[in-house]
DNA sequence: GATGAATGAGGGTTCATTCAT
DNA sequence: TATGAATGAACCCTCATTCAT
């Protein structure tokens, strides 16, 4: 069991780095972004980091993919599709909302990170940003599944399904914002009411 | 008159070099983008560009400001009170929308960005993230001032405007970025008739 | 002509680094041989250096190259197919000891290398094991070919010419390395003439 | 006999340590052998290695210590004064090389900081490089001592009996660096044959 | 004004060595 | 004694900025 000790102190003291890379993530972008302040914050040396991750973009890369698993567990609920679509839906938007509003670091980092969805393949990509794309692309393909099972059940009738999806992600990714900007304070239940409100009824 | 002339020469070398930034970081974070890069690009030695901007931040400060004006003035004609709300509305979004797909460049520097809106709460905040914050606020408010116009024309009655605007913003961003993603390619016309459609009528 | 005076300063300054890595890596293998102390020698910044060669490996290779081709011109004469064979031998022995016991800091930096020759291709070589290499087999070709003509002329009758190339290798090099440890100082044409005698004759 | 068995069992530690050295440093330069590398050869811990050497550059040198230590009893048969200094001669050319040929990577270690011998003027001289000269130093003066007895008995006669040194040390290095190229495969009695032949006789 | 060589601070990464368990 | 996590010095390399020409 003393093996097991170890390995315990090992992950937490993994998820210690983790924990400070996303922090400091949430403020700077990649490239500025610091091994060295990272390693301060979680009052390590720097060269500590290296006995947990490969490099700088191995450390990113397992925050990233650590956050996605864990906002795709806190959606999962929407997924099933024994519910009502609407119903779905509602869940959807709540779990997103709750998600990303007690967890808004990670929003940051995905904001500060956004131009990398979009920049062009010109050279090599890094790893980190496929992994990012990836991620949003599962993410959108989850939104697109549950609006569809709506459209099924009569909900936004002729729309595109593609468009509403970016529509969705949007609408959803201005109300995080106006939140974090303080334009917003509403409880969530609330907010996620005055969005569905807002989406195209079939009537 | 050769004052005059040598006066003509510097603003159009300026011009060059801002433009040449503007490509660069399109592409590219403001870290990642370099002097040598835009140096390059513009025809230019590294070391002219400091003959026209005090460093590589009051460069990228220019050309937001720049950007902005521009896309300001592409605005404009919405803000016109003359006009019928609702037709305030139906000219902003047809003049953003073709601002911005006809000069994607600015919307990806926009993107690439835009984790900056999201103020840092400690150290200094670079000068320039503070301009591109500016800028989005300012946006936000002509938005909003047209929004406004339009519920005491009596759409979306009992909306708050801040949500509606937080939420027309988003429709933007979302229709540009699923433009960039190859996913829609009507013409702008009917783009506008489609976001219109979907914003909440007063009835 | 301003612009030729740059290049010409340009190639110079290339050059004080090229010699400043000569005495460095004449004292230490290339892994232990740092930037620092090369820029320090050639009175330059650490920077610097990277305006006239990619990386360090690059320097280095370029060191190599240059200082081979300056060796394959001192052994030139020695290739004069119209001369007799075993003047030919005599010309090039008298070339090589001249060549490099005025030159010993580039037969300090083979020394310190030559492990390269030997090392299998566990992984992948470095591209400068790969030059160093090219030059020692080049060097082989060079005696060999001498060596084939002295036998074709009835010189060490019977023996492997490949045999033969390798003792008169490792003969050079024992007296450069006798000569670089104060064992030996003799002039160098008695030092030819010794060298030759120990050759075994054909009769 | 505890107190034996453990200390046994130290020195077999011990050994195994000094034979993952031995492999590791026959294929890499000392600095680029790292003490993560040997202990995994080892199949111990990094930190285990400190508890029989002072630091890598002692285990090194004890390496280098050893291996001297046991080349010099193979060579030993030749130090025989009884013997004719002709037998000698042979005795220790067939020891030498048998050494080496049976031993391969102690040679290459050999080559591969053969670069130590010129020692550097200016500096700290490393410790292990000193001790690299000693040994090369002492086998230079067993193979002169049997020299000088053979040129008693009349070969080689009126040499200088460094030169021969230097020349006969040169040889057998050629033919150990053409056998590690696959250059050469004769059996070792035939090769020292051919060595001997090489030299010149007194007659 | 234009040039581009030179600078040097700062970042990622490696690795010998130490030390608590 | 054995372990392997932690340390931190030192290395290579980049790039904004300066400055002599």
């Amino acid at each position: 069991m003393t093996e097991s000790r170890r390995e315990r102190e090992r992950r937490a003291r993994r998820q210690e780095i983790i924990s400070a890379a996303k922090e400091v993530l949430s403020r700077k972008p990649f490239n500025e972004a610091t091994l060295e302040e990272i390693a301060e914050r979680a009052e390590l040396a720097k060269g500590t980091i290296y006995g947990y991750f490969k490099n700088k973009e191995d450390l990113f890369i397992s925050l990233i993919k650590q956050e996605f698993d864990s906002w795709r567990r806190a959606v999962e609920p929407a997924l099933d599709e024994g519910l009502a679509p609407r119903e779905r839906l509602r869940i959807m938007t709540e779990a997103v909302l709750r998600y990303h509003l007690d967890n808004l670091d990670l929003y940051k980092i995905y904001l500060t990170h956004m131009g990398f969805i979009i920049i062009p393949k010109e050279g090599m990509l890094h790893e980190y940003q496929r992994i990012i794309n990836d991620c949003l692309k599962k993410a959108m393909e989850i939104y697109r599944e549950v609006i569809i099972s709506c459209q099924k059940d009569g909900l936004f009738k002729d729309k595109d399904p593609q468009f509403l999806t970016l529509v969705y992600q949007g609408v959803i990714q201005s109300v995080i914002m106006g939140w974090m900007m303080g334009l917003i304070d509403k409880p969530i239940p609330k907010l996620v009411e005055d969005i569905l409100e807002l989406l195209p009824e079939s009537s």
